[in-house]
DNA sequence: ACGGATCATTGAAAAAGTCAACGATTGTTT
DNA sequence: AAACAATCGTTGACTTTTTCAATGATCCGT
């Protein structure tokens, strides 16, 4: 039950080329976070996408289920699923679209809020552990240019 | 036939303070890029994922199985069936590990470098367009730290 | 009011991921 | 040297995820 161990180890192969390919390092990235980022957020009952669901719910921006499906590309589906979940637990709630009766808006509960705040908090020390390699520059640096390689 | 077109809409969402998060900032970028690149690997009959076993298997490396499936962050199964599609279609050769006659080196053949070379320049391209929001130094930064990133 | 488009939803089909078992080989222990 | 556990690639079964077409309700332009 200690602090889980980390290992840090270079593998040969990243010497390669390759290891300079965005898209590989990406791909890389976002496996072994994602790995991580689930078993931070299994206490709470939640995974990368049903958190992202929730973060949105709770943000106050009122998403609908297609701004959810396009801003986190996914299939509109499995934003069903997703917000079904999220729904029978309590989390979340399908309101009625305001100019459009076709789209239903996700807002959060209490205690989706609730439970958002606590799994943000253990996300952000997961998170923290995963870019330890960086210092606190480099991290917002490599925020910032995610978010301008998105959206410029 | 022509360039395709490049829509670069900044959705409503992107304010919330989920842009910010790192784990979803990368999966995201990370999906878009995969479906562009897979789109533009599509041509040489490769995917993000055989054109990376290609790639390590041109590199003079000599990796084994293992070593690809760590690196890429796969199931060895899953090694099996890339290189036995590279395989099959006479890109890469297994060879018997040097040290170890359990291991099998994965290395490239004349036909497999000719097609890595087009695949990759083709990938470059389309690895430019996704970061056109970037400079040239913002876009060596980006590689830089998540190099730093994954192994410090 | 009509026709085409979009929204959420369902269900089916395809693809990808996970996992345990196996033979062959290695390294280690006795 | 003999026995043992561990590792490598492979196979096959199983689960999960992704993809896609179809549907009813609603919106928008004409």
């Amino acid at each position: 039950m200690g602090p889980q161990s980390i290992e840090v180890e270079t593998p040969r192969l990243a010497a390669a080329k390759i290891g300079s390919d965005v898209g590989l390092l990406l791909a890389k990235l976002h496996a072994t976070g994602s790995l991580l980022n689930n078993k931070a957020l299994a206490d709470y009952g939640l995974r990368e996408r049903s958190f992202s669901v929730l973060t949105l719910a709770c943000s106050g921006l009122e998403p609908t289920q297609r701004e959810l499906a396009d801003f986190l590309s996914l299939d509109p589906s499995q934003v069903v699923s997703l917000v079904d979940d999220l729904e029978h637990r309590g989390l979340v709630k399908r309101a009625q679209g305001k100019q459009d009766r076709r789209a239903k808006i996700i807002v959060s509960t209490a205690e989706g809020r609730r439970i958002h705040n606590k799994a943000r908090a253990a996300l952000e020390v997961c998170e923290q552990t995963q870019l330890a390699a960086l210092s606190e520059d480099e991290n917002a640096q490599l925020r910032a240019l995610l978010k301008k390689a998105l959206w410029g």
